[in-house]
RNA sequence: GGUCCCAUCGUCCAGAGGCCUAGGACACAGCCCUUUCAAGGCUGCGACGCGGGUUCGAAUCCCGCUGGGACCGCCA
């Protein structure tokens, strides 16, 4: 068996969108289930929409996902140079051999592959099957004559349909992963690779996805570009299982993996055909859920950049308490909050007490009832356990007294929230001295 | 207009002729747990688009219809 080698092809002309990491990480899994090679090439040849910029972009998405590459412009490798841009001559060279050999021909600076009508372009897809068509099916638009195929622009630049062609077969590509819009490209392709001599790859096209709406996921259904998510609190893992999850599943329940898991389980042949709602709700639930397995460590590096970006003096923090006090207050929070942004929020109050005060009012709450219990808490050890049996056995002791009357006022005293993790947990990690500030802060002490 | 693709709960996936009174997950509802909210546990709601075949038997195979989608650019 030949070596799999397989590629993403972007063309910088924006940022790294859903359906680009979708195509990009299904071509990862397919190399590194089989041992193969990822190659990424940038197809740059719109020369008025793309920028270095983008490409830079594109880059830092797809490391955020976890996709790494083994050849590409920045890396190099065997078969460069990985930008077309840069592949010019080769291009010109192979369309130069068409129109000597009478397979195309010149329009202008233009040079155009001729479509001899009568010939049975269908393919096998891995994933969609059988795919039947004849030339006489490429058409021009609302109109029964054959379309030939320019091959090089005026400009010079190849064209996609051409470019792709040449590259594949001289990047040696085994297999061609890509969205199932380009199942109509195929065809075109397969002509110019039997025009040219060249065995064709496998082809494997992927399911699109789509908005809730079902129509193409674009800007109006909100966050389209990777870093979006980066922002809003997604982590990669989450990303990469989410996205893993959209037109292919390990046959089983299995639905939250790692990288590493899904690369062993994946197959080609597992791939679905029918197009994909992005989904939120799901989103969401994988993210939580890969938050909740995070190391302590790992999940302070997704939580602090919020910390900071809301102002806290996490800093501060971290030099009078330790690295490990926060990393505890984070797993006191586990499960609570789907985003690494939203865990953030709310936990707020282990890093400042400024956020507890904004958030204060002392409406309906009778202070010269509340002084006696937090009295007798104050006068527990400072464990959990035991602050708990104290308050208890004081609620125990006062005929009609009610827990929850006494531990929400606690817990809005000290964290400023209605929700927090059990109260006397996060009193024994505030320490003592801390919670006896905050509750004298409000003359509750 | 032409070519091609798709069609199982609201959503993501299982299902490759009998194991399906169709399974799991998310979402939703209820209950339990409980100092709150999550988490967790349990229960519920909920789908094979329609019509014909083939077969002893069809979600699974075939045909038609309907409904979605992609492409038809000197964009990729």
């Amino acid at each position: 068996m030949t070596e799999v080698r397989v590629r993403f092809a972007p063309s910088p002309t924006g940022a790294l969108h859903i359906g680009g990491g979708h195509t990009a990480l299904f071509n990862w899994l397919w190399a590194r289930h089989n041992n193969g090679k990822f190659i990424l090439r940038i197809e740059d040849t719109d020369l008025v929409r793309s920028t270095k910029e983008y490409e830079q972009t594109i880059m830092s998405g797809m490391v955020w996902l976890g996709l790494d590459w083994d050849e590409g412009p920045d890396i190099g490798g065997n078969y460069g140079p990985y930008r077309q841009s840069e592949r010019l001559d080769i291009y010109r060279d192979y369309a130069e051999q068409l129109v000597s050999e009478g397979k195309a021909y010149r329009d202008g600076e233009a040079i155009i592959f001729r479509v001899e009508p009568g010939q049975d372009i269908s393919f096998r897809d891995i994933v969609y099957g059988q795919i039947d068509v004849m030339s006489d099916g490429l058409r021009e638009k609302d109109s029964d004559k054959l379309k030939d195929i320019v091959i090089i622009k005026s400009d010079g630049m190849p064209t996609y349909n051409y470019a792709v062609v040449v590259d594949d077969h001289m990047m040696r590509i085994s297999h061609v992963i890509r969205g199932e819009d380009h199942i109509s490209n195929t065809p075109k392709q397969i002509l110019l690779y039997r025009a040219l001599g060249w065995e064709v790859p496998e082809f494997a096209h992927l399911p699109m996805i789509l908005g809730k709406d079902k129509k193409k996921l674009s800007k109006r259904h909100g966050a389209t570009s990777i870093y979006e998510y980066r922002d809003m609190g997604y982590m990669p893992d989450s990303m990469f299982n989410f996205l893993a999850l959209l037109g292919w599943s390990a046959g089983d329940d299995r639905e939250i993996f790692t990288r590493s898991e899904a690369a062993e389980w994946f197959e080609l042949s597992r791939v679905t055909r029918k197009a994909a709602v992005f989904d939120f709700d799901k989103l969401n639930h994988i993210n939580q859920e890969h938050l909740k397995r995070l190391d302590p460590s790992v999940r302070l590096g997704m939580v602090r950049p919020f910390w900071v970006e809301a102002g806290l003096p996490v800093a501060d923090v971290e030099a009078k308490r330790g690295v490990k006090y926060l990393e505890d207050a984070l797993t006191l929070m586990e499960g609570r909050g789907r985003t690494a942004k939203e865990m953030a929020e709310f936990s707020d109050y282990f890093v400042s007490f400024e956020p507890v005060k904004a958030r204060w009012n002392a409406d309906g709450l009778d202070k010269d009832k509340l002084r006696p219990f937090f009295g007798a808490v104050f006068s527990s050890e400072w464990k959990a356990e035991k602050l708990e049996e104290a308050a208890r056995s004081w609620v125990g002791g006062h005929e009609g007294a009610k827990m929850k009357d006494y531990a929400m006022p606690l817990r809005f005293a000290l964290t400023g929230m209605k929700v927090s993790p059990g109260i006397f947990e996060v009193a024994e990690h505030l320490g003592r001295e801390e919670c006896e500030s905050r509750l004298k802060f409000y003359g509750l002490l």
